[in-house]
RNA sequence: UGUCCCGUGGUGUAAUUGGCAACACGUCUGACUCUGGAUCAGAAGAGUUCAGGUUCGAGCCCUGACGGGACAACCA
């Protein structure tokens, strides 16, 4: 019986932070008499990313927190920079993420019309006025932080030229940058955001959307706030950069005609060790062919993470485990991983699979016998089922799960020991083959205990350690690949001196294509995930995967307390 | 030399709105184990940047310092 927690009906009941505190306030005072509305809007000019996850989650796990919506919205100001490849891309992993917007998509561009109704009616006001200087006679007036601005000499035209300026702007008479409509407000500011900000650009640029209708388009800070109004948004969640942004958000909300004023609240955008976010450093990975496109297992693009293994799920409780607060910080990717390895301990089937494989003979073992051995799918789940496993004469296993003179706390295969054959036998290595040239250990023959397979009654027996397997006349030949952070520093950007592109790993992909899989692996599917026993998850690769012929991506080791103990040294 | 924001174990977030700091990741033990995985049990680790003040009592309030960040696109 505990049915003591009391909670309103609109309180949150999810872990406290800032936000909710704010809109627990709002819902107290009445300052909307509506329910929480938020949006999550991306310009559509790059792929999302993980830290783009983090404001999906937010934006969308807030609202159902309060039973409120969230709208999708392409902030789509800027035509130059923006594609459709990009707003099909951002819905596609928005939907893959586990979100729906249902029917509340937006544009920016939806707006367009009242956003010129809107300038007209600031120029009528006496708030606005068409400036003719250059971009940077404009600079130059902005003054500094430390300094205060200067007037433009077209700061007081009259209303009357404005409004046919404005109008002739937008009927193309003008090239770009001929002349501008900047909002009056104040050149001595303390905030530069307040000296006089543009609202309308020219640009003979065709927009996505809207083609060539228009050829002047509204400034993010104009057309940000009026978007959020105009669809009702009362909580309009952004990142800290914002924040000196805000008093000009209100601004034109407050001086303007609207219906609504949302709540401007700014967060601390996610930032994640070895991993780079930058919309440009990325592109520039890219361009110059650093990674194999945006969807590489390497990139923390969604895509990225989607075709390298991660689940949505994982992403989901990533998102909602770091937090929000308005500190900025620097989660460690160890955590990302921690969340992919819980979600995939849970739900991925185990599967054997030597990536590097050495030949492994039992020579007590009768030569054309064939054995079916029971495994267990997955441990985790007893609905998994079982599966067989051939297992004969030959195998392979892993290389380094064999050292000819093993070091303390080594627990695997050396010559005279004894290790288990996962799900088969315990076996002894009695000796080793070695290719006379190099040295390398060609084979390992051992002996087998008959009386210790794996389920029967004396199969009880302890041994240190256990090893995977595969037959080696029934293994599936497949290609690999090994995926590890792509850079090798914890802050690729924060060495002056050097380029980000410096620090990548060069061991950050590495393609292994003679890996012996137990054979049902040769049907596995784009979407499925795996854990290789004692090596890692794997996933299908999506773009190098052929029928029948699948490539597998790792998505991360398990975690490796004899790595640990080899690097120690001890 | 301006304005705004931030400052809690190694990391990230909490702290019933003023009642002697909790959770997660990481780290380290030990148990268990046919995955050196998972699981289980436990440990170490902060007295909340500093200094004053208010208060019976401050991580929460006030003042000042110090430290970090944002802001000078016709980008978002």
């Amino acid at each position: 019986m505990s049915e003591e927690i009391k909670n309103n009906d609109n309180e949150s009941n999810t872990p406290g932070n800032f936000i909710k505190e704010i809109i627990d306030e709002h819902n107290k005072t009445g300052r909307f008499n509506k329910e929480v509305h938020t949006r999550f809007p991306p310009e559509p000019n790059g792929y999302l990313h993980i830290g783009h996850a983090k404001s999906i989650c937010l934006n969308f796990g807030i609202a159902k927190d309060y039973n409120g919506v969230t709208n999708l919205r392409f902030d789509d100001t800027n035509p130059a920079k923006e594609d459709i490849e990009y707003v099909n891309s951002i819905q596609e992993d928005i939907k893959w993420l586990g979100f729906d917007w249902e029917d509340r998509l937006f544009y920016a561009s939806d707006y367009y019309d009242k956003f010129y109704e809107f300038a007209v009616e600031l120029v009528k006001k006496g708030k606005a006025y068409v400036d003719s200087s250059s971009a940077d006679e404009m600079r130059k007036m902005r003054g500094t932080p430390t300094e205060p601005g200067t007037e433009s000499p077209y700061r007081n035209r009259s209303v009357e030229e404005n409004l046919d300026l404005l109008e002739r702007m937008k009927a193309g008479e003008f090239e770009d940058g001929a002349h501008i409509l900047r909002a009056k407000i104040n050149m001595s500011s303390p905030n530069m955001n307040m000296r006089d900000p543009a609202i309308y650009r020219i640009r003979k640029v065709d927009h996505h959307r809207t083609g060539d209708k228009w050829c002047i388009y509204p400034m993010y800070d104009f057309a940000h706030g009026l978007s959020d109004s105009l669809e009702g948004i009362t909580h309009s969640i952004c990142t800290l950069e914002f924040e000196n942004h805000r008093p000009l958000y209100d601004w034109f909300l407050d001086e303007l005609d609207v219906p609504h004023h949302p709540q401007q609240i700014e967060f601390a955008r996610l930032n994640l060790s070895y991993t780079i976010m930058s919309k440009r450093k990325l592109l520039k990975l890219v361009e110059d062919k650093y990674v194999d496109g945006w969807d590489d297992p390497r990139m923390p693009t969604i895509s990225g993470l989607r075709r390298r293994g991660y689940t949505p799920a994982s992403l989901r409780n990533f998102a909602e485990e770091v937090g929000v607060a308005k500190r900025d910080g620097v989660i460690d990717v160890a955590r990302l991983e921690f969340a992919v390895r819980n979600d995939l301990n849970a739900t991925a089937n185990r599967v054997m699979a030597v990536l590097d494989p050495v030949k492994l003979v039992i020579t007590n073992y009768p030569d054309d016998q064939i054995e079916e051995m029971d495994a267990v799918n997955n441990p985790e789940d007893p609905e998994a089922g079982k599966r067989k496993l051939p297992f004969s004469k030959e195998l392979y296993i892993e290389r380094n799960d064999f050292m000819e003179d093993p070091p303390r706390k080594f627990f695997r295969l050396a010559p005279g020991r004894e290790v288990r054959l996962r799900y088969a036998y315990i076996i002894k290595c009695e000796d080793v083959v070695k290719d006379p040239e190099t040295g390398e250990v060609t084979e390992i023959h051992c002996t087998y205990d008959p009386e210790t397979k794996s389920g029967s009654p004396n199969a009880g027996r302890k041994v240190k350690g256990t090893i995977h397997w595969v037959s080696a006349k029934h293994a599936f030949n497949a290609e690999v690949r090994l995926y590890d952070r792509l850079f090798e520093v914890s802050d690729p950007s924060g060495d002056k001196e050097k380029e980000f592109t410096d620090f990548i790993n060069p061991e950050s992909l590495k393609v292994l294509d003679n890996c012996k899989l137990e054979p049902g692996l040769s049907n596995a599917e784009v979407g499925d995930n795996f854990q290789f026993e004692r090596l890692g998850y794997f996933c299908v690769d999506s773009k190098y995967s052929e029928k029948g012929k699948p490539v597998f991506n790792r998505t991360v080791t398990l975690r490796d307390t004899w790595a640990k103990i080899a690097k120690s040294g001890k």
